[in-house]
DNA sequence: ATGTTTATTGACTCGTCAATCAACAACCGC
DNA sequence: GCGGTTGTTGATTGACGAGTCAATAAACAT
């Protein structure tokens, strides 16, 4: 049974399972057990490789981070001026990667976790602070020194927006979500001082 | 010991008692034995009152709503047009006895318990048409059939500003936060088609 | 006085679950 | 083919916590 370089399988399987199952429970009240059943192991290896249920999520949530990290940026690569920068974070934030049903559910169990573990507080506020300095450096150019304000705004909005989407069963409207966020960052740029 | 006519003292405290605990901890994951303590009874009473922990929640959700909706009908009662009540709206949302950091903590949790209870989804389901209609009310003679995008937009505005101040310590800055939505508001007022 | 209702709790049951461990199985280099 | 490394699990431990229950105590009714 046991085939050699199995790590990295294991814990990408285990990710993968904790993402399913926190997702299909829609809370953080899941047993290591039934992760590792899901990703078809028993839960002594989960415990092996995580060493605690804790490091299993947060695992998961770094997964999903770098996963919203890497389409936010590809977004942003192709783009050429401040305005569609800021477009970009906006619609990199609802891309297909992120913007999906279990991603979003254990975005908002994140959100409580992160209330009571400093491990997770922290991954948090990387995100936050990242997300924060990406519509920054567009908005800068665009609205000078209302940059700042504007952002907290749209850094809201996209809250918002996600955790309104937890609570529709089934694929949430990733088109509808982006143009809400669009339009309000339209309205934005109007004015200009 | 016991004074008759102790049930509705006993369970005014508990449910303070619960918002009071599931603030500080900033999770569901506190324990009937906790809650109770801090009520100053044993947690056989607290289960003898309301039959489970899920109805203890329940009724500390009903508390924290039934505040809010007093609060926003306090609020609209002084309105006199259209703007004003919706403003009174999103003002509701950010007065003191809701914008509250155990509030708001209770808010998030609830988000997540909707993702698994019934009962609790169908009381977020009640706010969130309330508040819908509120804003819609108002919002209809000023932007006539943009009312409900707007409408949207303001809601999950509302949402992300809640969250977002569910991760700092300490109280909340009010009218910072009131302020963000507002601007927001007069956005989109400013284009009526 | 006595029985009924309401209030209250300590002690208990029963289940669950994270975490550990001892043991077993396959692969590797040699 | 042997010792070490890696992979894997069933069984077990130990703790914790929701919910129950029998028992006690005060108030009330008659």
């Amino acid at each position: 049974m046991p085939k050699l370089g199995a790590e990295p399988i294991r814990r990408a399987a285990l990710v993968k399972a904790t993402i399913e199952t926190v997702g299909a429970a829609g809370s953080l009240d899941v047993t290591v057990a039934q992760i590792a059943r899901r990703a078809g192991m028993s839960s002594a290896l989960a415990h092996h490789y995580f060493g605690s249920k804790e490091q299993i999520f947060l695992a998961a949530m770094r997964s999903i981070l770098s996963i919203y990290g890497a389409e936010v940026r590809g977004a942003l690569s192709t783009a050429r001026n401040p305005r569609d920068r800021v477009r970009a974070v906006v619609m990199g934030s609802f891309a297909a990667g992120s913007f999906r049903h279990e991603a979003i559910a254990a975005w908002l169990n994140f959100y409580v976790l992160a209330q009571s573990s400093a491990e997770a507080r922290r991954l948090l506020h990387v995100y936050q602070r990242r997300m924060r300095s990406n519509l920054l450096y567009g908005l800068r150019p665009l609205v000078g020194e209302r940059a700042g304000p504007v952002a907290e705004g749209l850094g809201a909005l996209i809250d918002g927006v996600y955790i309104r989407a937890a609570l529709v069963e089934g694929e949430p409207d990733r088109q509808a979500a982006c143009d809400l966020v669009l339009a309000h960052l339209e309205k934005e740029l109007e004015c200009k001082p």
